[in-house]
RNA sequence: GGGAGCGUGGCGGAAUUGGCAGACGCGCUGGACUUAGAAUCCAGUAUUGAAAGAUGUAUGAGUUCAAGUCUCUUCGCUCCCACCA
């Protein structure tokens, strides 16, 4: 009997072992095939890796080591995206400097990674809070300020008062802080802003040449909402003055239809004409209202449309010349289209809702729905009350309505997005310096890139201020400075940029992290290229992701890199929950500490029950007892070696199969499987009794990048030589199949009963078996449907006497 | 309101993509070993039935020799987007 598996000594061993030796550090070996693995860097929080953290790297970790076996030259890295509130928030409470909060954290961050044995390249580790990180963060920066692609204005911004900061709107979505939860509110501030939409087409056609999940490509192109329609110029008439409004629609042939107009309660042509729209007071107040309104009161208010009458105002619709009246209305946003809509009440519901509560005209221009009752939305049907399109379908009136009104430049076909610029600021202490100078005679200057990088102040009170200015102005020897182009008195920009700087670059950093001349060195990423693939969780998808896509491409269309798209593959984890279904928070009290499971069972028992749970892509619940399924598996594994024999009959294993199905299901993130599959193996040969040294080599490879240290052991003592030297094995095609098959026999689609022939055999032959085995009724058999090597089925009726 | 997905034993989940439903694991039951427990090992474990068998993948229909898988219906759940013009 073996002595009993000690995982801690074990596991302490080879972890020591491969980190002091730099086993799995990578250089830019052109001799080699590349293979680039990318996991999300993790936020050092002071709480530490959680059971998400685990189950989103250990995927990676079981492919980085697959691929070194395989004979792939591999970078698996691993950085700490660190800049941000949390940390900030809790050096604020404890009185520290957040630099002193990260430095702790990551240390902290770095000890427990290593100690679940992953293989990550440590040489590489980014910090993207360190200035030799963020000098190229602010250096992307200026690049995109230079090409125009950042801006700053004046703007009405999501704000939430608990933090302080302006969030992105994916940041603030129900209108909730996706931080502290607190109610977002508008604010007027000065907004810096990247052109993320100029990229937007960009960003969809790019989803064409990777390999993600087709529920990622769907939310990204939701995301973007590209939608596609006319930009419609009406004239509005105040007394003898004439103001042009262009209205955004995706229906320009309802135009015939359209008999009044909203614009929202922000638009300018309330403020230009205030003081001759009579009832100015009124409309004021109902921005006011509408301003206070929560976005959550605004979707679900949306049946109970309410509104303001123009007065004073008047517009023309450019296709029946005819005058309609204004409206102002919450229902229309600023933010999209045009900030004014033509309302064509009998074609779109909001507007006949609208409609019906203001006792407006409705007037049908396609047939097929009943107006009274609701409005006709749908684009089919013939178009009537439309003077020049009348009999036409949809289609042809949208084709022939714009060329109409391009012709009298009244109108335009035009695309529209959603997805709104880039909020690109924070006024908070723990980001990245924006690198700009605002100088009184020369405006907005981008800081040299020799004074990279513009660090952070070591200032000792970074507490914001009420007035939601950012810490950074408070430090007046830091803000002074002189404009780098007349050299006149100028101060520096005091907002940082938002958490998601960093992140969207930092896979590059990984090629070259200590390189002092380019954000990535050219020479290395000729030789890394793309990310061949990067997990990551899926409440990314709509920033990290399409953040980090956006600068790629920029970064791409300034030469920096060579390939637009910066991940080839992408997966995405699904989540771990509490053992109660629900998602583990602290308040529910369902949380499972990690460095409690790795003590009790071993990182290796940890790595292989987080794959093993479930379906990778879907959530699970930690069901804690299910945990000790795997460390029975791989004590077994562990006494193995007792039962060593080539003297054994192995034709209840067939090794090639197993190879292929385990390899496969790594590849395709079916880890559940493929450690079933092992688990499969393992009772068989434990029925049996022996193993062969084929049997154990091959076993231990393939359960190899799951449980490292455990396979690391045993192949060392067992061969004397070190797993991580060794092949991955490969599967012979011709072996696959056994040379007999079990062949389910059906009557009228009901088991039957079963029989071995054997492999390819033919129908009279599987008859024949069947025959011989009494599987027949007394039945006449009127019809046989046979599969080859899978199923037969024998059609039958009472015997005909 | 729009989009994506899901619904299988007591539980987590499998099912070669239309071909033996319930792999693998947890739990549970019985047994072995132990003074005893833990650990380990052996046997069993969808429901029903003594058994042969019958029934069974949320619901009701349909296609098919054959449906968890395809089509339609109803119910329920999850995620994403949302007065998006």
């Amino acid at each position: 009997m073996a002595i009993e598996y000690d995982f801690k000594q074990v596991e302490k061993k080879w972890q020591d072992y491969w980190y002091n030796n730099k086993t799995y550090e990578c250089t830019e070996d052109k001799t080699k095939p590349k293979f680039y693995g990318l996991i999300e860097f993790p936020y050092p929080s002071g709480t530490g890796l959680h059971l998400g953290h685990i189950k989103a790297f250990t995927s990676m970790e079981i492919i980085a080591r697959k691929k070194r076996l395989e004979g792939y030259n591999v970078l698996f890295p691993i950085g700490y995206d660190a800049f941000g509130l949390p940390t900030e928030n809790y050096a604020m409470k404890v009185k520290m400097h957040p630099r002193i909060v990260t430095d702790e954290n990551i240390k902290k961050f770095k000890e427990q990674l290593q100690s679940v044995g992953y293989s990550f390249c440590w040489d590489r580790t980014v910090d993207t809070t360190d200035p030799d990180f963020y000098k190229w963060t602010q250096w992307i920066f200026i690049q995109l300020f230079e090409k125009g692609l950042a801006y700053k204005s004046h703007s009405n911004v999501n704000y939430c008062p608990s933090c302080k900061v302006v969030l992105a709107n994916e940041e603030s979505q129900d209108g909730l802080c996706d931080r502290c939860g607190s109610e977002v509110i508008q604010k007027e501030k000065d907004v810096w802003f990247l052109k993320i939409r100029d990229y937007a087409n960009k960003l969809l056609d790019g989803l064409n040449e990777v390999n993600f999940p087709e529920r990622i490509k769907t939310e990204q192109q939701n995301w973007i909402g590209k939608s596609t329609g006319a930009e419609i110029t009406f004239k509005a008439i105040c007394g003898s003055e004439v103001y042009y409004i262009p209205v955004y629609t995706t229906r320009p042939d309802t135009i015939f239809g359209a008999t009044f107009l909203v614009v929202s309660p922000e638009h300018p042509i309330l403020e230009k004409f205030a003081d001759k729209i009579s009832n100015a007071q009124e409309i004021l107040d109902y921005r006011e209202l509408a301003k206070n309104k929560k976005e959550f009161d605004r979707i679900n208010l949306n049946k109970n449309k309410t509104g303001v009458e123009v007065k004073g105002l008047t517009a023309i619709n450019p296709a029946t010349d005819s005058s309609i009246p204004i409206f102002t209305a919450d229902y229309v946003m600023l933010g999209y289209g045009t900030g004014a809509i033509m309302a064509v009440p009998a074609h779109d519901q909001r507007d006949w809702d609208f409609a019906k509560k203001f006792n407006l005209p409705i007037i049908e221009v396609i047939e097929g729905g009943d107006i009274e009752k609701q409005a006709y939305s749908a684009k089919t049907g013939k178009m009537i009350n439309s003077s020049l399109l009348n009999g036409l379908t949809v289609s042809q009136a949208v084709e022939k309505i714009i060329s109409y009104l391009s012709e009298k430049k009244l109108g335009f076909a035009k695309t529209d997005f959603k997805m709104k610029d880039w909020a690109f600021n924070r006024q908070r202490y723990w980001g990245e310096p924006i690198p700009i100078i605002n100088c009184p005679h020369c405006g907005q200057v981008p800081v040299k890139l020799s004074e990279l990088p513009l660090k952070l102040p070591d200032i000792i009170n970074i507490t914001p201020s009420k007035n939601g200015e950012s810490p950074l102005a408070k430090c007046k020897k830091w803000v002074k400075t002189k404009c780098p182009i007349c050299g006149a008195n100028a101060t520096r920009e005091t907002d940082t940029m938002p958490q998601w700087a960093g992140s969207s670059w930092y896979f590059l950093r990984y090629m070259s992290p200590s390189d002092t001349e380019y954000a990535v060195n050219p020479d290395a990423y000729d030789y890394w290229g793309q990310v061949d693939w990067y997990n990551g969780g899926m409440e990314h998808v709509t920033r990290h992701l399409i953040y980090s896509r956006f600068w790629n491409h920029f970064l791409y269309d300034i030469g920096v890199v060579k390939f637009k798209e910066p991940y080839l593959r992408r997966t995405a984890q699904g989540l771990i929950l509490g053992a109660d279904g629900e998602k583990m928070s602290k308040s529910r009290g369902n949380t499972v500490n990690t460095l409690d499971v790795i003590n009790e069972y071993g990182a290796d028992v940890l790595r292989a029950f987080i794959l093993f749970i479930g379906d990778y892509e879907k959530p699970a619940p930690w069901q804690a007892d299910g945990i000790k399924g795997c460390l029975r598996f791989l004590n077994r594994v562990w006494n193995l070696t007792d039962i060593i024999s080539d003297d054994v009959d192995t034709s209840d294993l067939n090794l090639d199969a197993l190879i292929k199905k385990v390899d496969e299901d790594y590849e395709n993130v079916k880890f559940n499987t493929a450690i079933a599959a092992l688990m499969t193996a393992l009772n068989t040969i434990y029925t049996r009794g022996r193993i062969t040294n084929k049997e154990l080599e091959t076993f231990l490879i393939l359960l190899y990048p799951v449980a490292p240290h455990i396979t690391s052991e045993i192949y060392l003592n067992c061969y004397n030589k070190m797993i991580d030297q060794a092949s991955f094995p490969k599967y012979d095609e011709a072996k696959l199949l056994s040379n007999v098959v079990e062949i389910p026999v059906q009557e009228s689609g009901k088991l039957r009963g079963k029989v071995i022939v054997a492999v390819d055999s033919d129908e009279s032959t599987v008859l024949k078996a069947i025959k011989d085995a009494g599987l027949l009724s007394d039945r006449d058999i009127i019809k046989t449907i046979y599969v080859k090597n899978r199923i037969i089925n024998l059609i039958t009726k009472p015997k005909t006497t």
